[in-house]
DNA sequence: AGAGAAGCAAAACAACTGTTTCAAAATATG
DNA sequence: CATATTTTGAAACAGTTGTTTTGCTTCTCT
């Protein structure tokens, strides 16, 4: 079956001897099969940023004639995927039960997944989420809390918030008690909080001492009754359901990701600013390989 | 949004009306699906055995301004994308843009995400999830990366991961420097290494660490060729797509989430007890509020 | 029969395709 | 440092793309 090597495996073997433009290139066709089976190859090349010719010079440089034959292989590929597909359940069913059970077990996975991000966004909490953009706008001070297997979630927020902006305080409880992390908090700062059943006392109590500050908390949890949501200025409720024992806080995670997303949109040029300075800092501090080939997919 | 529900079905209850020769062109066309998706439309009519006009018209005829949307459409069921994902940007153009930018940003953001997700639980993907599970069970210790916007799912998997079983080490250079916890890294163990563009050097000095020492790397990244996943046993490539400048891990955690889930349906009763009695460990040390309200949802 | 309409294909069209050429720029080599 | 080598992007190219126009044929109806 040998007849025509893998052009994938070619393409990532080869992959270091190859010039960085053509990496570029490569790059983008290792990470979007698809285009080369749909799209056109100039279409391909601004896609992946780079002129035509690199295109070219790729193909021979991997020993392809000519850029059809090239496309002919992905657009096979693509019309061969599903056979594979029923194939595989096939091979699957032969080799042993179990892998089949593990196969179907994934596949509910994705879906109560998905379920859980399409609640997260749904109608509702869309309104919501962009008060909760008003409200951490026109803060003082954020204050982000999650423990446990929400502090995940918390640090994503501060880590891409603080990109632009410098007033989010992460309340990890690592560095010096509660206390010390929240000090000074009042009514014009705000107070994120993230947790799900079983609520982590750390988390209660930060909330608790918040609002005795009167300062607004913003509630991303999995109940309207859930102690960290009572007495929240705005409940974002995620769904954390999950086929395991252990619940999923990737509703949380995207949704606070989506927050940072409306807040740099909304905070238009200004914030984009701040964003190029922040990755201008890291660069500088060498915190990147270079690896200078943004993949911008039209 | 309920625009065109399917092209196909259009064309066949139209098929009566048209001319001979449309009939001629559309006739290949149901037979011929994929012709549509991938080739021109000057060789499908060739094909078809028509000239490229008649194809022209018949888009006209039912109701199609132009080929590229048609072929769109088709192109978009052979990638059997729920029905109006990224390629169908075009499509849905035509939205009021200004009055509600925020809700259409939120939307376009759980698309994306849900995209990502759906890619991250695709077929290939599966099997090499499998794969990187037998890996885990049979090291003698597990080591996980995870800089920058990568931690949370570094976090998230170690935080599960040790309710079950203790030979896990986050290494997220806060407690001593890299090297101290990677220290006795060798073939026996395994490391999960995850990261995207652009990618942090401490992630991939680690990686190249464990390799000279012939530990086996699974890598979650974006790409084969990312410097994390260029020497790795198993390479899980996840999308990070996202609306905003900040590349999104959601499925990277959801995937890591999947990994821990795996790990436990397949680690029988035992998995179980150990979580049940980290647990009570838990409850002892006064962690969790009690929970009168129990809001389980069947 | 012949006026009018409808169907059709060939030609014209501008835009885009994949490829090659060539000189500048970047990099390595002495 | 200058030189040789490689790498690169702009321009040029012939061919193809999807669409529109044009004029010819075929059918229909009084």
């Amino acid at each position: 079956m040998g007849l025509h090597a893998d052009l994938r495996e070619k393409l990532i073997s080869d992959y270091a001897k190859l010039s960085p433009q053509m990496q570029k290139a490569a790059r983008h066709i290792l990470d979007h099969p698809n285009d080369v089976a749909l799209r056109s190859m100039r279409s391909l090349a601004r896609a992946a940023d780079v002129p035509p010719s690199t295109v070219t010079r790729l193909m021979t440089a991997i020993g392809v004639d000519t850029w059809q034959q090239f496309r002919d292989h992905y657009q096979n590929r693509l019309l061969d995927l599903p056979a594979s597909y029923a194939n595989r359940a096939r091979e699957t069913q032969n080799v042993s039960q179990d892998v089949d059970r593990d196969q179907h077990l994934l596949e509910s996975i994705a879906r109560t997944e998905i379920d859980n991000i399409d609640k997260a966004f749904g109608a509702e909490l869309r309104g919501r989420t962009i008060d909760a953009c008003v409200a951490i706008e026109n803060a003082r001070q954020v204050f982000v809390v999650g423990r446990g297997a929400a502090y995940p979630a918390a640090y994503q927020f501060a880590y891409a918030y603080r990109l632009f902006r410098d007033n989010v305080v992460l309340v990890d409880g690592r560095s010096g008690a509660f206390g010390d992390q929240l000090r000074g908090i009042n009514r014009r700062d705000v107070m994120i909080a993230i947790g799900a059943r079983p609520y982590i006392r750390d988390t209660v109590r930060a909330v608790e001492y918040a609002c005795s500050q009167h300062c607004p908390v913003i509630a991303i949890c999995d109940s309207d009754v859930a102690p960290i949501a009572l007495d929240a200025m705005i409940k974002l409720i995620v769904s954390d359901k999950s086929q395991s024992f252990f619940q999923s806080f990737t509703a949380a995670v995207s949704l606070v990701q989506a927050i940072v997303a409306l807040l740099v949109a909304r905070g238009g040029q200004k914030a984009l600013e701040r964003i190029a300075s922040a990755e201008e800092q890291l660069a500088a501090f060498d915190t990147y390989v270079e690896d200078p080939s943004p993949t911008r997919n039209s």
